[in-house]
Formats: C-alpha cells, structure tokens, sequence
DNA sequence: GACCAGGCACATC
DNA sequence: GATGTGCATGGT
C-alpha cells in the first residue's frame, strides 16, 4: 500500500526529470567534500568552491590535507561558513589519514554500519552528511533524507511535516525494496522536484505531481 | 531588503 | 527530547 504509492511518486518523478545521474561528481572524495560543502547550502555556490579547489590540483585527499588552512578557507568561501566547513573538512582527513592510512578504499572496507557510526563520531558529518557518503561514494543501500525530502513527503501526505530524519529514513526503507540503485535516483529525483516546484514560498507552483 | 539554500554542533530549558 | 542560535555566501 504504501510501496505501491511510494513507487507511483518514484515512476511519476523519474518520468518528468529523467535520470539525474547523481552524483554530481567525478570521485568517491569529491562526493565526500561535497557532502560536506553542500550542508545548507545551494549547489551553485559548491560548485564554485570545488573548482577553485581543482583550479590548485587534482582533489585527493593528499591535496587537501597539504593546503595551508588560509587557502583552504578562501577556495571553499564561496560555499559560505567556510570556518566551519575548514574544520569539517580538516576532520574528516584526520580520521582517514589516522586510521585508514589516507586511504578511502581502505576506509570504505568497513561494513555499513560501522562506516555510518565511524562517520557520525566525525565532528560536522551528521545523518545526512554521512549517509550522503555512504550512498553516493560507497554505493551502500542507504535511504538520504534531506529538507526536500520531508517537504515533499508531507506536502503529498505520506508524513507530517515534523517527521524525524530517523523517521522519515526507516519509512522509505520500510516501503522500498532494498537497493542502492533505487535510493540514488529516488533522493536526486526528490532534490530536483523539491528545487524546482516544492518550495517554501509559493508552495507548490506548477507542480508535476498535483493529481498524485 | 527579505528569504532561501541538498546541516550541524552546541547551549538551554 | 524538543527548541533556539550561530555559522556565511550567493541567487531570487
């Protein structure tokens, strides 16, 4: 019942955007700084910090750990909180290269929980953040919950608006078959959905989704 | 100028 | 456990 419906709203998004090939990067550590970057904040202004990162060289994680942190801060300024996100950054290289031999595939051996909990401890990754990571570098079946997620879930009724991201995660892992390919393109497909039509103000402006 | 954006940590009740 | 606040840039 609800997986019926849950995968009429997947059929209708993916037949008004198409594949969204997410995500938008070229590299699992790219995602991961990405991930990061993109915490309240819009995807153009990531964009900006990225290239200027790639401007300097190629993004790995030996790249990052060896910028001085003034230059770090100024190439990720465009992505706004850039102190903080410095520091994010700077602590997530500090697990890798502590524990995991700077390594991501070494990093990325962990099994799935044990990755998300090792990821959590990381001052400045949270649910999002980490299952981002986990879904879109490690291609681990992880459901993303992000702000568009629950807006548009509530907004068609299948949550209230006050659902957790606890919540709202073990719904759409509760109603959906279990596969990474699925959770990918689903959470991109609620992103493009929710930056296009279902936004705070006006709510709901010409969206595709209205006799759902 | 107000509002919004692919959150998170921390303080406080 | 719920609620409030700081963090910062850039587009609409």
């Amino acid at each position: 019942m609800h997986e019926e419906r849950l995968l009429a709203l997947y059929d209708k998004l993916y037949a008004s955007f198409g594949p969204r090939h997410w995500w938008p990067a070229d590299t699992p550590f790219e995602v991961i700084v990405g991930a990061v970057l993109t915490q309240n904040t819009a995807w153009s202004n990531v964009e900006r910090a990225i290239r200027n990162l790639q401007s300097i060289a190629p993004l790995t994680p030996d790249l990052l750990r060896s910028l001085p942190e003034e230059v770090l801060k100024q190439a990720i300024r465009p992505a706004g909180y850039f102190n903080q996100k410095a520091r994010k950054l700077r602590a997530f290289l500090a697990v890798l290269f502590g524990r995991f031999e700077g390594n991501l595939d070494t990093l990325f051996a962990l099994d799935t929980e044990t990755l998300r909990q090792c990821l959590l401890e990381i001052s400045g990754i949270g649910p999002e953040t980490a299952d981002s990571i986990l879904l879109y570098a490690a291609k681990r079946p992880v459901f993303v919950i992000d702000r568009y997620t629950i807006r548009v879930l509530s907004r068609h009724a299948f949550l209230p608006e006050d659902t957790s991201y606890a919540e709202a995660q073990r719904y759409m892992t509760d109603h959906l078959p279990e596969e990474t390919g699925l959770y990918n393109e689903f959470h991109a497909l609620f992103v493009e959905l929710g930056k296009r039509y279902c936004r705070p103000r006006p709510l709901c402006s010409g969206c595709p989704l209205e006799d759902l």
